[in-house]
RNA sequence: GUACCUGUAGCUCAGUUGGAUAGAGCGUCAGACUCCGACUCUGAAGGCCGAAGGUUCGAAUCCUUUCAGGUACGCCA
């Protein structure tokens, strides 16, 4: 049991002791307390207003009554003011504990088996073919990477899907395209780029000469008809995509389970036509068939065009139930961009109202948009920001510095692309994932202060200090850990797990990413105040303790964002 | 027009289910390396939490109205 839960325990038989019956367990109490705005007030709080009414007294009498009643223990101490009943945890007690746990288990801290038994699906990156890997691609991918490592910390299983955008008449056109002016060699050498050229080129040409549009969808058809040579066109045309973002992924080290992308759901959405039809959901619309949501004031959901043809939204349903049908999910999470809100929310409520219980699962984690030096991106516009180029820039820039501050160091690559990658994932994933990103070289390539590189270079530094260390440790001397600068590193070390626990609540990487950051502070602060190595035998031992601790919860920390923490950079 | 999202320091943003004196980084200014890694640390300046009402013992946080910006709204994905 953790500090905090037993402060817990112990407040609640202390409203046994004062107040007789109290209508709570400790669980509940414990997330009750919360943890004043200033540390010299205590490490938690509980706040008495709540209490008042049920009491019928006023907050600072009810704190003096629970401050007079709490039972002297080994490892916390209360005391009231102003309504609050504030904590003091025994210094000493905490070092112990905290370190004690940490280490117990290196790379675990604030994992746990909750989710044993139990799959998240997780929908991310989702490439189109034929398209460059872009700025634009960032968020969802490293969004959904993290929340995988996340929910893999809590014992679930993951499934990491790319949905990939590998269906519709632009392929047609490609191969159209393909047929009429590329060859072989040039597409295989040029890839991707050289896709991209011959879909600009055909939409040049068919402004010419609008029968090019009729083949091109001739061409689709033929895809949809199974034809040998066009699927073989097609099918390579997606290999070429695949290779290309493959390359990007490694860099990233991103993985999936399953890249079963739209094309894949060709032959499921019958299913979801019938069925919809059988539940008396489907109605028809100018034409087209749509399931009506205005009793839930959204537009209608279209599942039918007028000519037959199935839709994006028939599509998620048809994926949604074969996910869960395949997976049997605990959870599905889809990491889109906000600008398909309406079309998830949509999505979602048709699911529920064909009667699946399990619609309260599917989630859509919203991101911000990202753009470019205050300008929208524009593929059309040439306004693009590929994210090689953003990786190979930041890869650059951390190589330079290691050069100037770090000439000696082995393996200097390998380390400036940890770092140069770091910078760029940190920032994508420092805030709230609701905001915008407005993308700025010199922002990006900002290494001080609340960076990614920071954060490493605390890692790097405990890691120094760690090999400084010879011979076997003396028996810790816990108390040498009571000053402030060392419990600011221990309450933020043993907050660790809650954060984890909120996280993956909100699907909301960001509040690892800022904790670890904390931590990093505190312990640099820490570094400052103290000499580590020189001292006592048994405040080294302890000292040294915090530092592995801080060490390894960094490392966790970076992991869980998708960032590597190199040992020596 | 309707729905959703966002407005907090010059800039980028934190701020837990309402809680004590609203925080951090960047930038600016002033400091700290004979010492375990200065990609570090200390200090200063900088605020009507978009605005107005309301609920409450208590509001950046909840409700209403309103202003500004963004996004989406039937046969693309």
């Amino acid at each position: 049991m953790d500090m905090k839960a037993r402060v817990a325990a112990h407040l609640l038989t202390t409203l046994h002791t004062a107040f007789g019956d109290a209508a709570t367990d400790a669980d509940a109490l414990k997330n009750l307390l919360e943890v004043p705005p200033d540390r010299a007030m205590g490490d938690y709080a509980f706040p008495c207003f709540t209490l008042a009414k049920a009491l019928r007294k006023g907050p600072p009498m009810i704190a003096q009554a629970l401050a007079d009643a709490w039972q002297p223990c080994d490892f916390a101490q209360a005391a009231c003011v102003n309504g609050y009943l504030n904590f003091f945890l025994d210094r000493e007690q905490l070092a112990r504990e905290t370190l004690s746990a940490v280490l117990a288990a290196p790379g675990k801290w604030g994992s746990t088996d909750q989710g044993a038994g139990r799959t998240v699906c997780l929908d991310y990156s989702s490439i189109n073919i034929a398209k460059r890997f872009h700025i634009g691609h960032l968020s969802t991918t490293m969004i959904g990477h993290s929340l995988r490592r996340i929910y893999q910390h809590l014992g679930y299983n993951t499934v990491g899907i790319n949905h990939l955008g590998d269906w519709g008449t632009q392929f047609g056109k490609m191969i159209c395209a393909y047929k009429r002016w590329g060859t072989k060699e040039q597409v295989e050498a040029g890839g991707v780029d050289a896709l991209m050229a011959l879909y600009v080129r055909f939409h040049d040409e068919a402004e010419k000469d609008p029968a090019l549009e009729d083949e091109g969808r001739a061409w689709f058809k033929r895809i949809e008809d199974g034809d040998p040579q066009a699927l073989d066109i097609f099918n390579w045309f997606k290999q070429l995509t695949l290779t290309d973002a493959e390359r990007v992924y490694s860099i990233l080290g991103v993985t999936f389970d399953s890249y079963a992308g739209e094309s894949f759901y060709n032959d499921k959405m019958d299913r979801v036509v019938t069925e919809l039809r059988e539940k008396g959901l489907l109605v028809e619309s100018q034409g087209a068939y749509v399931v009506d949501l205005e009793a839930y004031k959204m537009p209608p959901c279209i599942i039918l065009k007028k000519d037959g043809a199935t839709l994006y939204a028939t599509r998620d349903i048809a994926a949604a139930i074969y996910r869960h049908d395949t997976y049997d999910f605990a959870k599905s999470l889809y990491v889109v961009a906000y600008q398909q809100d309406l079309h998830f929310r949509q999505v979602f409520k048709v699911i529920e109202l064909m009667g699946y219980d399990w619609h309260a699962s599917l989630e859509h984690v919203a991101f911000g948009m990202i753009s470019y030096e205050g300008q929208t991106l524009s593929t059309r516009k040439g306004h693009v920001l590929y994210l090689e180029d953003v990786l190979r820039r930041a890869t650059e820039k951390a190589l330079a510095i290691i050069e100037e501050k770090s000439p000696g160091l082995e393996n200097k690559p390998e380390v400036a692309r940890q770092v140069g990658i770091g910078a760029v994932i940190y920032a994508d994933l420092q805030n709230n994932r609701i905001k915008d990103i407005d993308f700025w070289w010199d922002r990006a390539l900002n290494f001080d202060g609340e960076t990614g590189p920071y954060v490493q270079y605390t890692h790097a530094r405990c890691c120094s200090v760690l090999r400084k260390v010879t011979g076997e440790l003396a028996v810790t001397d816990w108390a040498a850990l009571a000053d402030d600068e060392a419990q600011m590193v221990l309450l933020l070390l043993s907050r660790f797990p809650d954060v984890v626990q909120e996280a993956a609540l909100r699907n909301e990487p960001s509040m690892i990413t800022r904790h670890t950051t904390l931590i990093a502070q505190a312990y640099n602060k820490f570094y400052y105040e103290h000499r580590i190595l020189d001292d006592e035998p048994g405040t080294v031992a302890a000292r040294v303790m915090l530092t592995k601790a801080v060490q390894d919860v960094i490392k966790t920390g970076l992991y869980l964002v998708g960032i590597e923490a190199p040992e020596r950079m």
